[in-house]
RNA sequence: GGGCGUGUGGCCUAGCCUGGAUAAGGCACCGGCCUUCUAAGUCGGUAACCGCGGGUUCGAAUCCCGCCACGUCCGCCA
């Protein structure tokens, strides 16, 4: 256990046994006062009407029977409050050895021996990533992340849809279309080369009734198991999901495993779940083809029907989205999905499905907004696109701008090039993961690329601080005396390091990988406010020098690892 | 028409789940700090009736109801 961990346990338990005597049966909740009022408080509202007295004498009652101990210091009552000053030699002490032990894993959290599938990105490949699904990967790797970092045994997955309508226009655009009258793309790679087939492909299915036919002809070979459809298929978009890989490294984005979506026509259990369907009360035939029924669910509007299986005996993309998850189901003992907001009915309508067939596991789901641009929505099919690709380019090439700006006279080009590379990948994640998901974002450049307050080169730059005070010194192991480290900075510094595991831990329950941001975020600025305040290498006091030095380097840990939890790099200089 | 989400200084964001002590940051703007570990830093200032209206509560940005604006969906598409 963590020393936050362990503190607030105590001061919980302590609580509990003064307040037992009210006959309070509500869990004990300790709250972070504001500045100034000490570490943890305790409001004493609820219990005046009980007892008839002020919050305030309640608070006096309760802080008088408190007693001091290890953590303990000073127990007051103010306002209403019970507020707790805890020992800052302790969490010190205890804070600083936890970092210095453990290490790159310090706040990573015991392993629960359970298996998490978080199933992210999933997009057609038809094109190049483009920034409005930019947040997804993001979003998906930065869990994936974070759930490792908890102790769970993590494995990303991407849905690859080989069936659909989308990859068979581009199919018939490959097969059918001269390259010559495809468009030239400025970038080399091949899902840029590609998507041009897509477009014109999808322009003429809109014009051509012959196009439309053919292209319709692809989807139900596609669904009757034709082998030599599905293999042109996978031939026509295997060089644009290779495109669409190597942007996701660029970003530092590994997926473990991608899935097609054929796997569960060919395997036959898309056709055991339309049977088990089809058997329960709530399925209705039309036409010959057959729907749930969605109003006793709570879904309401215009059209309540959940269509599984149409007139011609095919599948839906739905349909086989519930045997991927009933397939994910037996192989974890909890999954994830990120998904734009445009998925939330038919995630619905499958978790509807999953729980009628008794799944036993239901997925969580991340839903993000849509990034726009400011004069509306992205879309690969009308080319009114920003490309993940130019984004990147874009916030690597600024980024090298700043650094020669500023250190021009001191770096070589090739290092002045490695610091563009990891602050403008950096940026590039931070700006999307710094906001909550749902959230609408409108995507300008100028924000984007924004390099002052808080964008990641404040982070970088206090590790990159935090490493060239500790490159000047000879020694490797620092011993240090917490009681030294007494300055205002000193100890709110080590208060935000301590914090750490609790971040960890909250970003992952509630799936809220923004928390994770901006604690970094202050963590940065509690480093810079002692950078300020305390200087290291000149101290001459050589206790409080050393001390210091121990409080550089475990900062110094903490966001490395916070950083990489956010598959951000954090440079030795810049 | 209905469902879901969002609305916080001029702009952007945190806080909302789990109600609590002067609503916390960034950008922009104004004014300080480089003979001291990289000033991508730091200190101070101006700036918010927390979309609007009700309700619950000792107490509401936070919970409930209504309304408005924006996004998104309501296909035998994916």
């Amino acid at each position: 256990m963590y020393p936050l961990d362990q503190c607030k346990k105590e001061i919980t338990a302590e609580l509990q046994k003064v307040v037992a005597k009210y006959h309070n049966n509500e869990e004990i909740r300790v709250e972070i006062p504001p500045e100034g009022m000490g570490d943890f408080a305790f409001p004493c509202f609820s219990f005046a009407p009980l007892l008839k007295k002020s919050p305030m004498e309640i608070a006096k009652e309760i802080a008088a029977n408190i007693p001091k101990n290890k953590w303990i210091t000073t127990v007051e009552a103010k306002a209403g409050y019970v507020n707790f000053f805890i020992d800052t030699t302790c969490l010190t002490t205890a804070t600083l050895q936890s970092i210095l032990e453990k290490k790159d894993t310090y706040g990573y959290l015991p392993k629960k021996k359970k298996k998490v599938i978080i199933e992210h990105t999933s997009a057609n490949p038809n094109g190049p990533l483009h920034v409005g699904r930019a947040r997804n990967p993001i979003i998906g790797d930065t869990l994936v992340r974070i759930f490792k970092a908890a102790g769970y045994d993590v494995e990303s997955q991407f849905y690859l849809d080989d069936m659909g309508k989308q990859v068979a226009i581009l199919a018939w655009g490959v097969n059918n279309i001269d390259h010559r009258h495809i468009p030239a793309s400025e970038n080399k790679k091949a899902d840029h080369q590609n998507v041009g087939f897509y477009q014109i492909a999808n322009e003429r299915m809109e014009s051509d009734e012959t196009v439309a036919q053919q292209i319709g002809d692809i989807v139900k070979k596609l669904e009757h198991g034709d082998h030599k459809t599905i293999e042109m298929i996978h031939a026509s978009y295997a060089p644009v999901l290779d495109g669409i890989k190597q942007s996701l490294l660029r970003i530092n984005i590994h997926i473990d495993t991608y899935v097609q979506e054929s796997t569960f026509v060919y395997d036959k259990s898309v056709e055991r779940i339309i049977k088990e369907l089809k058997q329960t009360p709530h399925c209705h035939e039309q036409d010959d083809a057959f729907y749930l029924d969605m109003e006793p669910f709570g879904i309401q509007g215009r059209n309540t029907k959940f269509f599984f299986l149409r007139k011609d005996g095919t599948t839906l993309y739905a349909t086989r989205d519930i045997a991927y998850h009933q397939w994910k189901a037996h192989h974890a003992d909890m999954l994830v999905n990120v998904l734009g907001e445009d998925h939330k009915l038919e995630s619905k309508q499958v978790r509807v499905a999953l729980e009628l067939l008794q799944t036993k596991i239901l997925p969580q789901v991340v839903f993000y907004a849509f990034v726009s641009l400011p004069g509306g929505k992205m879309s690969t099919r009308r080319g009114r696109v920003v490309y993940l690709d130019e984004l990147i380019d874009e916030c690597i090439e600024r980024a090298y701008e700043e650094v020669k700006k500023r250190r021009a006279s001191e770096l070589t080009e090739s290092q002045m090039k490695k610091i563009a590379e990891l602050v403008g990948i950096g940026s590039l994640r931070y700006n999307i993961i710094k906001v909550q998901p749902e959230k609408d974002i409108m995507f300008k450049w100028e924000d984007a690329l924004n390099f002052e307050g808080n964008a990641v080169p404040f982070i970088q730059y206090a590790h990159a601080r935090a490493c060239s005070i500790l490159g000047k010194t000879k020694t490797k192991d620092h011993k240090f005396e917490a009681a030294v480290l007494t300055h205002a900075s000193e100890a709110a510094l080590i208060k935000q390091l301590a914090r750490f595991p609790l971040i960890i831990d909250d970003a992952c329950n509630n799936c809220k990988p923004h928390t994770v941001a901006n604690y970094l975020y202050e963590t940065a600025s509690a480093f810079n406010q002692f950078y300020r305040d305390c200087p290291v290498l000149s101290e001459e006091n050589k206790v409080l020098r050393s001390s210091r030095l121990t409080l550089v380097e475990a900062t110094k840990i903490v966001l490395h690892t916070a950083l990489d939890l956010l598959g951000i790099t954090a440079p030795e200089e810049m």
